[in-house]
DNA sequence: GAAGGTATTAAAAAAGTATTAAAAATTGCG
DNA sequence: CGCAATTTTTAATACTTTTTTAATACCTTC
C-alpha cells in the first residue's frame, strides 16, 4: 500500500530517476512531469498528495509554476532548488510552498521533510487547544506555558512568537511571515526585534540557548521551529 | 403524584389564576395567599416546598414579607417582580431569595426556575452556584461572598469582577472582556475604573496585596485569576 | 580575511500598571 | 425632599515591565 502520489516536476532525467528511486523505496507512488505547463496538467487530472516542484524549469519559472498551482489546488508542494537564490525560496514560502530543499540533498532529509508537510496537511487537528512537545508545552485557551513542568514566563510577543512556532512547527517561517504575524507589520525596521526576541525566547525554552534544537536558522531565508 | 406544593403570595386574581394553571400543568399543587400575613400563616400552616412571592403586595412590601419568612424558614422563595427595580431585587436576592422572575414571563421560565431552586434546596451537594478556593467563597445565589469564614463587604462593582473572574479562573481575561462583562461598556476611558477595582479587590482579599497572588497581571493583556 | 547575515548585550524609550486622593454620583434613610 | 454615607469615577503621580534601538561581537561562506 502506497504512502502516497508524488509529483515531481523536474526537466532533468537523472534527478526524475533519483527522486523515483528515494521515493519508491520510502514507499510512496510518484509520477512526474518535464515542465511547468505538463505538471499542472498533471496536477489537475491524477491529483497526487504531494508535488516536488523544482526551480528551473524550461517553459516557466519555478515561482510562476508554484502560483499557478496556488489558484486551484492547496496540495502539499517542496520546492527543489539550488544553493543560493535565497529571495527566491522566501518568495516561495510566502506564496505558500509548505517547505524546501536545497540540492543536493540526502534521501533522509527529502522523505522526512516529505512526510512532516503530508503530516501537517492532513492532519485537522492542528487546530489544538494544547501544544506539547518535549517539555514545552502550550496551553491555548489559558495562555499557560510550562517547560519541564516549570512556569516560562513569557511577555506578550514571546508568546505570540511561541504561538505562531508552534503552530508551524517542522517549517520554515520567513522573517516577512513571522514580522506580518506577531508584528501585524511589514516594516523592515523591525527585523532587528524578532532577532532580539528570538534570543529571548531561546533563553528560556532551548536547553543550551548558544547551541539552539527548537528554534533553528535557516540562513537568508528565516526561522525552523523543529520538534524534539 | 406531585412535584411539590407550591404557596402563591398575589394579590392579582388574574395572576393567581395564570400561576395556577402553569403549576397545575407542570405536575405541582398549588395554594394561594392574597397578602403577606395570609401568606405567612399558609407558610407556617401548609409547609410548601417553594414559595412565589409578589413584590408588590397591599399589606407589606415583598421585602418585608422575605424578612418574616427568613425568620421562621429555610423554604425556597422565588420573587415574582415587574421589569426593573434592579435594585430592590438585589437586595432581595442578598436576604435569601433563591431567585426572581420578572414579569411578564414564560411558563417555561418559570418552571425551569422553580424547578433549579428546588433542586438546590433538595440536594446540598449541589454546589455548581458556589465558588469555593482557598477560604474564598461565593454564593452566587445568595450572593454573599466571604474570605476564611468572615464576611467579605464588596460592592456591587467589586461583587461583579470576582464573579467574572472566579468563573474564569486560570485564563487570562483581557481589559475589554472585562470592561464589557461588569461594566458593559467598550468604552477605554473605562479602564482606569478597572484598575481602581482591581487594587480595592486586592486589599480585600489578597493575604498581601502588594504581592498579590490570586489576581495576577499578564502585562500588555490582562489579568489572570489563580486558584490557590 | 572581507562581506553578509546572525547573535548578544545593554541602555533608552515606550507602554502599561499600581496607588492614592479627591470629586462626582448614587443610594439609603429620616 | 434633602442630608449623610457609600460607591464610583476621575485624575495625578510613581512605578514596573516590555519593547525598541543601537552598538558590538560572532560566525560562515566565498
Amino acid at each position: 500500500m502506497s504512502k502516497g502520489l508524488v509529483l515531481v516536476i523536474d526537466d532533468e532525467p537523472q534527478i526524475q530517476k533519483l527522486f523515483r528511486v528515494i521515493l519508491t523505496h520510502a514507499g510512496y507512488s510518484m509520477i512526474s512531469a518535464g515542465t511547468g505547463r505538463e505538471g499542472l496538467s498533471e496536477l489537475v487530472y491524477k491529483k497526487p498528495n504531494a508535488v516536488l516542484l523544482d526551480m528551473g524549469l524550461p517553459d516557466m519559472e519555478g515561482s510562476e509554476v508554484l502560483l499557478r498551482i496556488r489558484e486551484i489546488s492547496d496540495v502539499a508542494v517542496i520546492m527543489v532548488s539550488v544553493r543560493g537564490q535565497e529571495e527566491v525560496k522566501v518568495r516561495c514560502l510566502e506564496n505558500g510552498a509548505d517547505d524546501y530543499v536545497t540540492k543536493p540533498f540526502s534521501a533522509v532529509e527529502l522523505t522526512a521533510r516529505l512526510q512532516a508537510v503530508l503530516r501537517r496537511k492532513t492532519t485537522p487537528g492542528i487546530i489544538d487547544e494544547v501544544f506539547d512537545n518535549a517539555g514545552l508545552r502550550l496551553e491555548f485557551n489559558t495562555r499557560v506555558s510550562t517547560l519541564n513542568g516549570q512556569p516560562l514566563k513569557l511577555t506578550s510577543i514571546e508568546y505570540g512568537l511561541l504561538t505562531l512556532f508552534s503552530k508551524n512547527a517542522g517549517r520554515v517561517l520567513t522573517m516577512r511571515q513571522i514580522l506580518r504575524d506577531v508584528w501585524a507589520t511589514d516594516n523592515e525596521e523591525k527585523l532587528n526585534s524578532v532577532r532580539v526576541y528570538l534570543n529571548h525566547l531561546r533563553q528560556k525554552i532551548e536547553e543550551d540557548p548558544a547551541q539552539p534544537k527548537r528554534i533553528v536558522n535557516e540562513p537568508g531565508i528565516g526561522y525552523r521551529f523543529n520538534l524534539l
